[in-house]
DNA sequence: CTTATTTGGTGATATTTATCACACTCAAAA
DNA sequence: TTTTGAGTGTGATAAATATCACCAAATAAG
């Protein structure tokens, strides 16, 4: 398990007693790179609480397709899962691990009882509510108004803010992501690069631009 | 100023001390059929809560578009108003009126007190973020996944699950919602009408299907 | 080294959606 | 009644995106 120092640089401002209910209460997990934490659909036992690594977060087509919606990093919550009050809620979300990671599982019968006891876990529940539907209203006014060149680039400057310049992703991973077509992404990508945006390399590319 | 009694049966389940507070501090407004409540970027200075009528959700792209995202109705609340800290916060959302309303305005100064002193307020902050959260991922699902016919169709049955089987939009209001052009709209509906889903009358249709 | 697989490039074509142009109809106003 | 304007219908065309087909390069596997 985490040492309570971890934990409090991981999630600061909370009580005292939070931590030592996590402690308590929280299963340290782990799950390999590519992993899928959460399937839409599915019934949510745990809150995730991510401590190490990051997590994408998907909205899942009927017909199989994925959407990128965020990224969840170190101190940060799924919203859908922090909310349950009954073992049959459904996960109306799609969850991948696309780093190794750690994460804190919490069986759901605490959230109830944790939102009555601590305050600041109370606090933590809004602001990730609050964040997540922030990042959600981003990924909205992006599908709905800019076309697949404004996408994609959106999507890139997304990755590269978390894992930094060099893009390690096929286009069909980004085809994956934004509900296209490996071909579309690999045309819009040569032009960025005609455009002297990005430097392509087999596998990978930079982003220069700006 | 509502009655107590009034205000119990539209926002059930709250202290006794919370109805009090709203009493004394929320003020009751009044807005016509077609008033913007909140422009995207204008500093919010207060909680919104829908006491009567209802309100539209969007999301305003920079060209000026607007994207419909949801419904809100009596006993429900403007999330992104909910949880203001500072003066400076900016609305990323933009509400109108779609009925004669009546909603309460609380000063967003008493947000952080309430979360403080009232249980039952904290609950519905949450409880709001939830369903909001919620309907964001529809609008995400039909926005990323489906075509315009079937968005359209999901967009009607919103609305006639609203206001009932007969449509009283235009042809160029419904275009606006979904960010599309009237043409598309029409050809659409004339579709629809081919295969039996709905009855045209000018300035308005009646839905039929299922 | 040779072969198989993964990844990317690109033309051709189809589908979906947007845009432009203009005609028609009904209802309200003059 | 005539006029005006809002709402609608529809063809033509353009643009964006999806789909299919196939090839080439790089890498991994044998």
């Amino acid at each position: 398990m985490l040492s309570k120092e971890t934990l409090k640089k991981i999630f600061p401002d909370w009580e005292e007693g939070l931590y030592d209910a996590i402690l308590k209460e929280a299963e340290l997990k782990e799950a390999k790179a590519g992993t899928t934490l959460l399937k839409m659909g599915q019934n949510i036992k745990s809150a995730m609480l991510v401590v190490e690594g990051t997590i994408k977060l998907y909205q899942e087509g009927e017909d199989g397709g994925e959407y990128f919606m965020y990224h969840l990093n170190p101190g940060e919550a799924c919203a859908v899962t922090l909310v349950c009050n009954y073992h049959h809620e459904q996960s109306q979300v799609l969850a991948k691990a696309v780093t190794d990671i750690q994460y804190l599982a919490i069986p759901i019968e605490f959230m109830e009882k944790w939102l009555n006891e601590f305050k600041s876990w109370h606090y933590f529940v809004i602001k990730t509510y609050r964040s997540r539907y922030e990042e959600l209203l981003k990924t909205i006014n992006e599908t709905a108004f800019k076309n697949m060149d404004e996408r994609l680039e959106f999507y890139i400057k997304r990755h590269i803010n978390q894992f930094g310049p060099s893009v390690n992703l096929t286009h069909q991973e980004i085809a994956n992501d934004l509900n296209t077509s490996r071909e579309v992404v690999s045309r819009l990508l040569k032009k960025m690069e005609n455009n002297g945006w990005i430097i392509m390399n087999r596998n990978s590319f930079d982003w220069i631009k700006k």
